[in-house]
DNA sequence: TTGTCGTACTACGTCTGACGTAGTATAAAA
DNA sequence: TTTTATACTACGTCAGACGTAGTACGACAA
């Protein structure tokens, strides 16, 4: 089974948490809820890892953290993104492009194919 | 203009050096400058970089170090790769397509149309 | 002959992001 | 009342990338 190595998505997990920010205003085990699902359940972002992103990226500007008033039961920490975080995302996803072709220069796709690539 | 940061490339830079050793042995420079070509010079691999990565997959015995005998000028270390480091190759271009495909569901695509995606 | 350039490295230390372990605390459910 | 899910914080470790620096040899030019 192949797995997804941290070292991989080392700096894109802040990316993935800016794209579910600007859909609004979220908090981290939502996040961690939402990461999962839309990944199909192959990549389940580490607690650690989650709120020490949060943490990074209000101290660089790309996101706010805030507390909702009207909160009846547990107290959160939400966090929006802010407009430097927005052209931070966008400048990810220009380098996601970049990083990808140049990666896939080196990278043998998956033959789907019979008899390939078996040995030799 | 937009630059490969290291943290994506981390964990791709022995998987682009063990491709470049599918094709018979190879030593540093020049794998330096093929990945320098290849990639349309927009991934320079740093020497230290590089040269701790040969280090550490021989190490994992991805590769093997030998000097050419039949060498006149300068002596180099020449690297070729082992059976293991072919299977790991392999184990990574599988885990690239499964990154991908989850990256990519957080990425924005770049519009190529006008007046997508520039405010609310 | 001296100097510079390209080649071919090694050594050492720093930084950063991911993550392991652990602990706290509250609300809701059993 | 105890567990379970939620919602975090603290602290320390690890690994890969990389900055800086230095060594050394061959070729070629001035």
């Amino acid at each position: 089974m192949t797995n997804i190595s941290s070292d991989v998505i080392r700096g894109y997990n802040d990316t993935m948490i800016l794209y579910l920010l600007l859909n609004g205003p979220s908090y981290g085990y939502e996040i961690s809820k939402q990461i999962k699902a839309l990944s199909g359940e192959k990549y389940i972002i580490k607690e650690t890892t989650l709120y020490s992103a949060f943490t990074r990226m209000e101290k660089n500007g790309y996101i706010e953290s805030f507390q909702d008033a009207s909160e009846i039961g547990k107290k959160r920490t939400y966090y929006r993104i802010t407009d430097t975080g927005r052209t931070y995302y966008r400048e990810k996803c220009d380098e996601w492009q970049l990083t990808k072709e140049v990666v896939e220069v080196f990278i043998h796709k998956k033959p789907d194919l019979p008899g390939t690539m078996t040995d030799a």
